[in-house]
RNA sequence: GGGGCUGUGGGCUAGCUUGGUCUAGGCUACGGGCCUCGGGCGCCCGUGACCCAGGUUCAAAUCCUGGCAGCCCCA
């Protein structure tokens, strides 16, 4: 199955074949995760939990049920999301009284506390996260990890003094966001979302896209500024030094785990199988023992001294020591599940004390002295996550396109492209743009600056920003 | 939102057009056994399936309707 020829399938096989989850689960759009994708996924939210502890945000735990007046509170945000929420409605045989739903997303089940919690300036700011699964009915076909009915991710949400002390933190959250990826190895445009595709109830909207192989864009990230909105709807004020009462300025961002995962696995592996990124890896090393009838015995207690060796350094190491599988097939195995780094223990590696060692990118095969190997193994992390992130960067520069016309505009969607154009910020020009080329106005980029050197692609006149164009997940 | 296609052991599939030797075939995986195990060695034995509910018919994996689930395309 070829991953840049048929993606769905070459996709679908990886999630099942390497053991991330199992989407025969009976309720579309919910999937079981399974052992080696709930363990990436742990090492995921580890990873970005631990970066928005180290910048002063505090982990709480909200509840899956918001009661329906309650979301109903913001007139905006009830508009964007009422049409996929799952209802509550029954408790037993009885109807209830007041609806409830479950989550789409926390705002309406945390701002009635923080409208609480916060009453003077020496509560902000307040910055609050939590991982959690939340829920949307999509109408759309649902995809294993990319777009499904429940999902999990982790939601900051903060509440500022004024504008500009929000301002501030939706470019810390981006920073955030930003390392978490790049450690990841995952290529993506940052871009400001145009307004009519902002979140519903925000001010205004950043999103990270992700490649993909099949040139969709996947959206894996979002930061926003809420302005007042939410505030105002929950009555969340404080009382400022002089006395005066004011509400809160609010953000919140979302880290969508579940196609982070799908970002990983899309642009990182290849047609062997997973490619996982050592950070993350749940086994970083796996040892093979190579054994013959005779030398089994030095064989497997040279396999263990290396096990040991590279166990004390805090390397998460596997020793496969089955003996129901050759070593081919071992080699097979591991690499399908996406292990960086393989150690190879023959009779020859013992007698000499060395062991071949080979990475899961390259395939290299290189013999090296036992003293060096937890050396060498440390240095070849490094390596694997630079080659990942470089070989990703590669790609998405070719999958991005500049367009100047109408038809090659629809000619580069047509070929799976992201395609750059020009644009004058007039809505009937961006709904053109869709119309003719069948991709989304995915916004203009601010992790680069890019000014328009052309007319607007449809109208003809000056181009105010140099915009995005793909179909996303 | 609209259209098309599909559902056969754990995975991939043959069979469906033209209903009947289908008692459903193969590969793979899995369990047991043998094997000199550096890239899926070979051989023997075994377990395991027609998505669900109706309908047509002497007879349904095969035809029809609905449901559920999945894939593709368009808006």
């Amino acid at each position: 199955m070829k991953k840049f020829e048929n993606f769905s399938q070459w996709f679908d096989k990886i999630l099942f074949d390497a053991d991330i989850l199992d989407n025969r689960y009976p309720v579309k759009g919910f999937v079981v995760y399974k052992t080696w994708g709930f363990r990436i996924i742990k090492n995921i939210i580890e990873m970005l939990e631990e970066k928005l502890d180290e910048t002063g945000h505090v982990p709480m735990l909200f509840p899956v049920i918001i009661p329906e007046d309650y979301f109903a509170k913001e007139a905006e945000h009830i508009k964007g999301f009422s049409s996929e929420v799952f209802w509550v409605t029954h408790a037993g045989d009885k109807e209830l009284d007041r609806k409830l739903l479950l989550r789409p997303t926390s705002e309406t089940a945390m701002y009635p506390m923080f409208a609480l919690w916060i009453r003077s300036h020496a509560d902000l700011p307040l910055k609050v996260y939590q991982s959690v699964a939340v829920y949307r009915c999509e109408t759309k076909a649902t995809r294993p990890l990319l777009r499904m009915r429940e999902f999990l991710w982790n939601e900051a949400h903060t509440a500022h003094r004024d504008w500009n002390s929000a301002e501030r933190h939706v470019r810390e959250a981006v920073k955030i966001y930003d390392s978490v990826f790049k450690r990841l190895g995952l290529s993506y445009l940052i871009v400001m979302r145009p307004d009519f595709d902002k979140f519903a109830g925000a001010v205004y909207s950043i999103a990270f896209d992700a490649w993909n192989p099949d040139g969709r864009v996947n959206q894996i990230g979002t930061v926003h500024n809420l302005g007042e909105n939410f505030a105002r709807a929950f009555e969340i004020t404080y009382e400022d030094i002089d006395g005066s009462h004011k509400y809160v300025v609010q953000t919140c961002y979302g880290f969508g785990v579940s196609r982070v995962l799908a970002a990983m696995i899309a642009q990182h592996s290849d047609d062997h199988g997973l490619i996982l990124p050592p950070e993350v890896a749940p086994f970083q090393v796996i040892i093979i023992p190579v054994v013959y009838k005779g030398v089994a015995e030095e064989v497997y207690s040279y396999a263990r001294e290396v096990y040991e060796m590279i166990k004390r350094e805090g390397i998460r190491v596997h020793l496969d020591d089955s003996e129901d599988k050759t070593p081919g097939e071992k080699y097979y195995y591991w690499e399908k599940l996406g292990v960086p780094i393989r150690v190879e223990v023959g009779p020859k590696d013992q007698r000499e004390r060395k062991v071949t060692i080979v990475d899961r990118i390259s395939f290299r095969r290189r013999v090296i002295d036992l003293e060096e190997t937890v050396k060498t193994i440390k240095s070849m992390f490094d390596e694997i996550i630079e080659a990942l992130k470089e070989r990703s960067e590669r790609t998405l520069k070719e999958f991005i396109m500049d367009v100047f016309n109408e038809v090659s505009l629809r000619k580069a969607i047509e070929d799976r492209k992201i395609a750059r154009v020009c644009w004058c910020e007039g809505l009937e020009c961006a709904e053109r743009i869709r119309e003719v080329s069948g991709g989304e106005v995915r916004g203009h980029r601010i992790d680069i600056e890019e000014k328009p050197d052309k007319p607007c692609i449809i109208c003809g006149k000056e181009a105010k920003k140099v915009i995005y164009v793909a179909k996303a997940y």
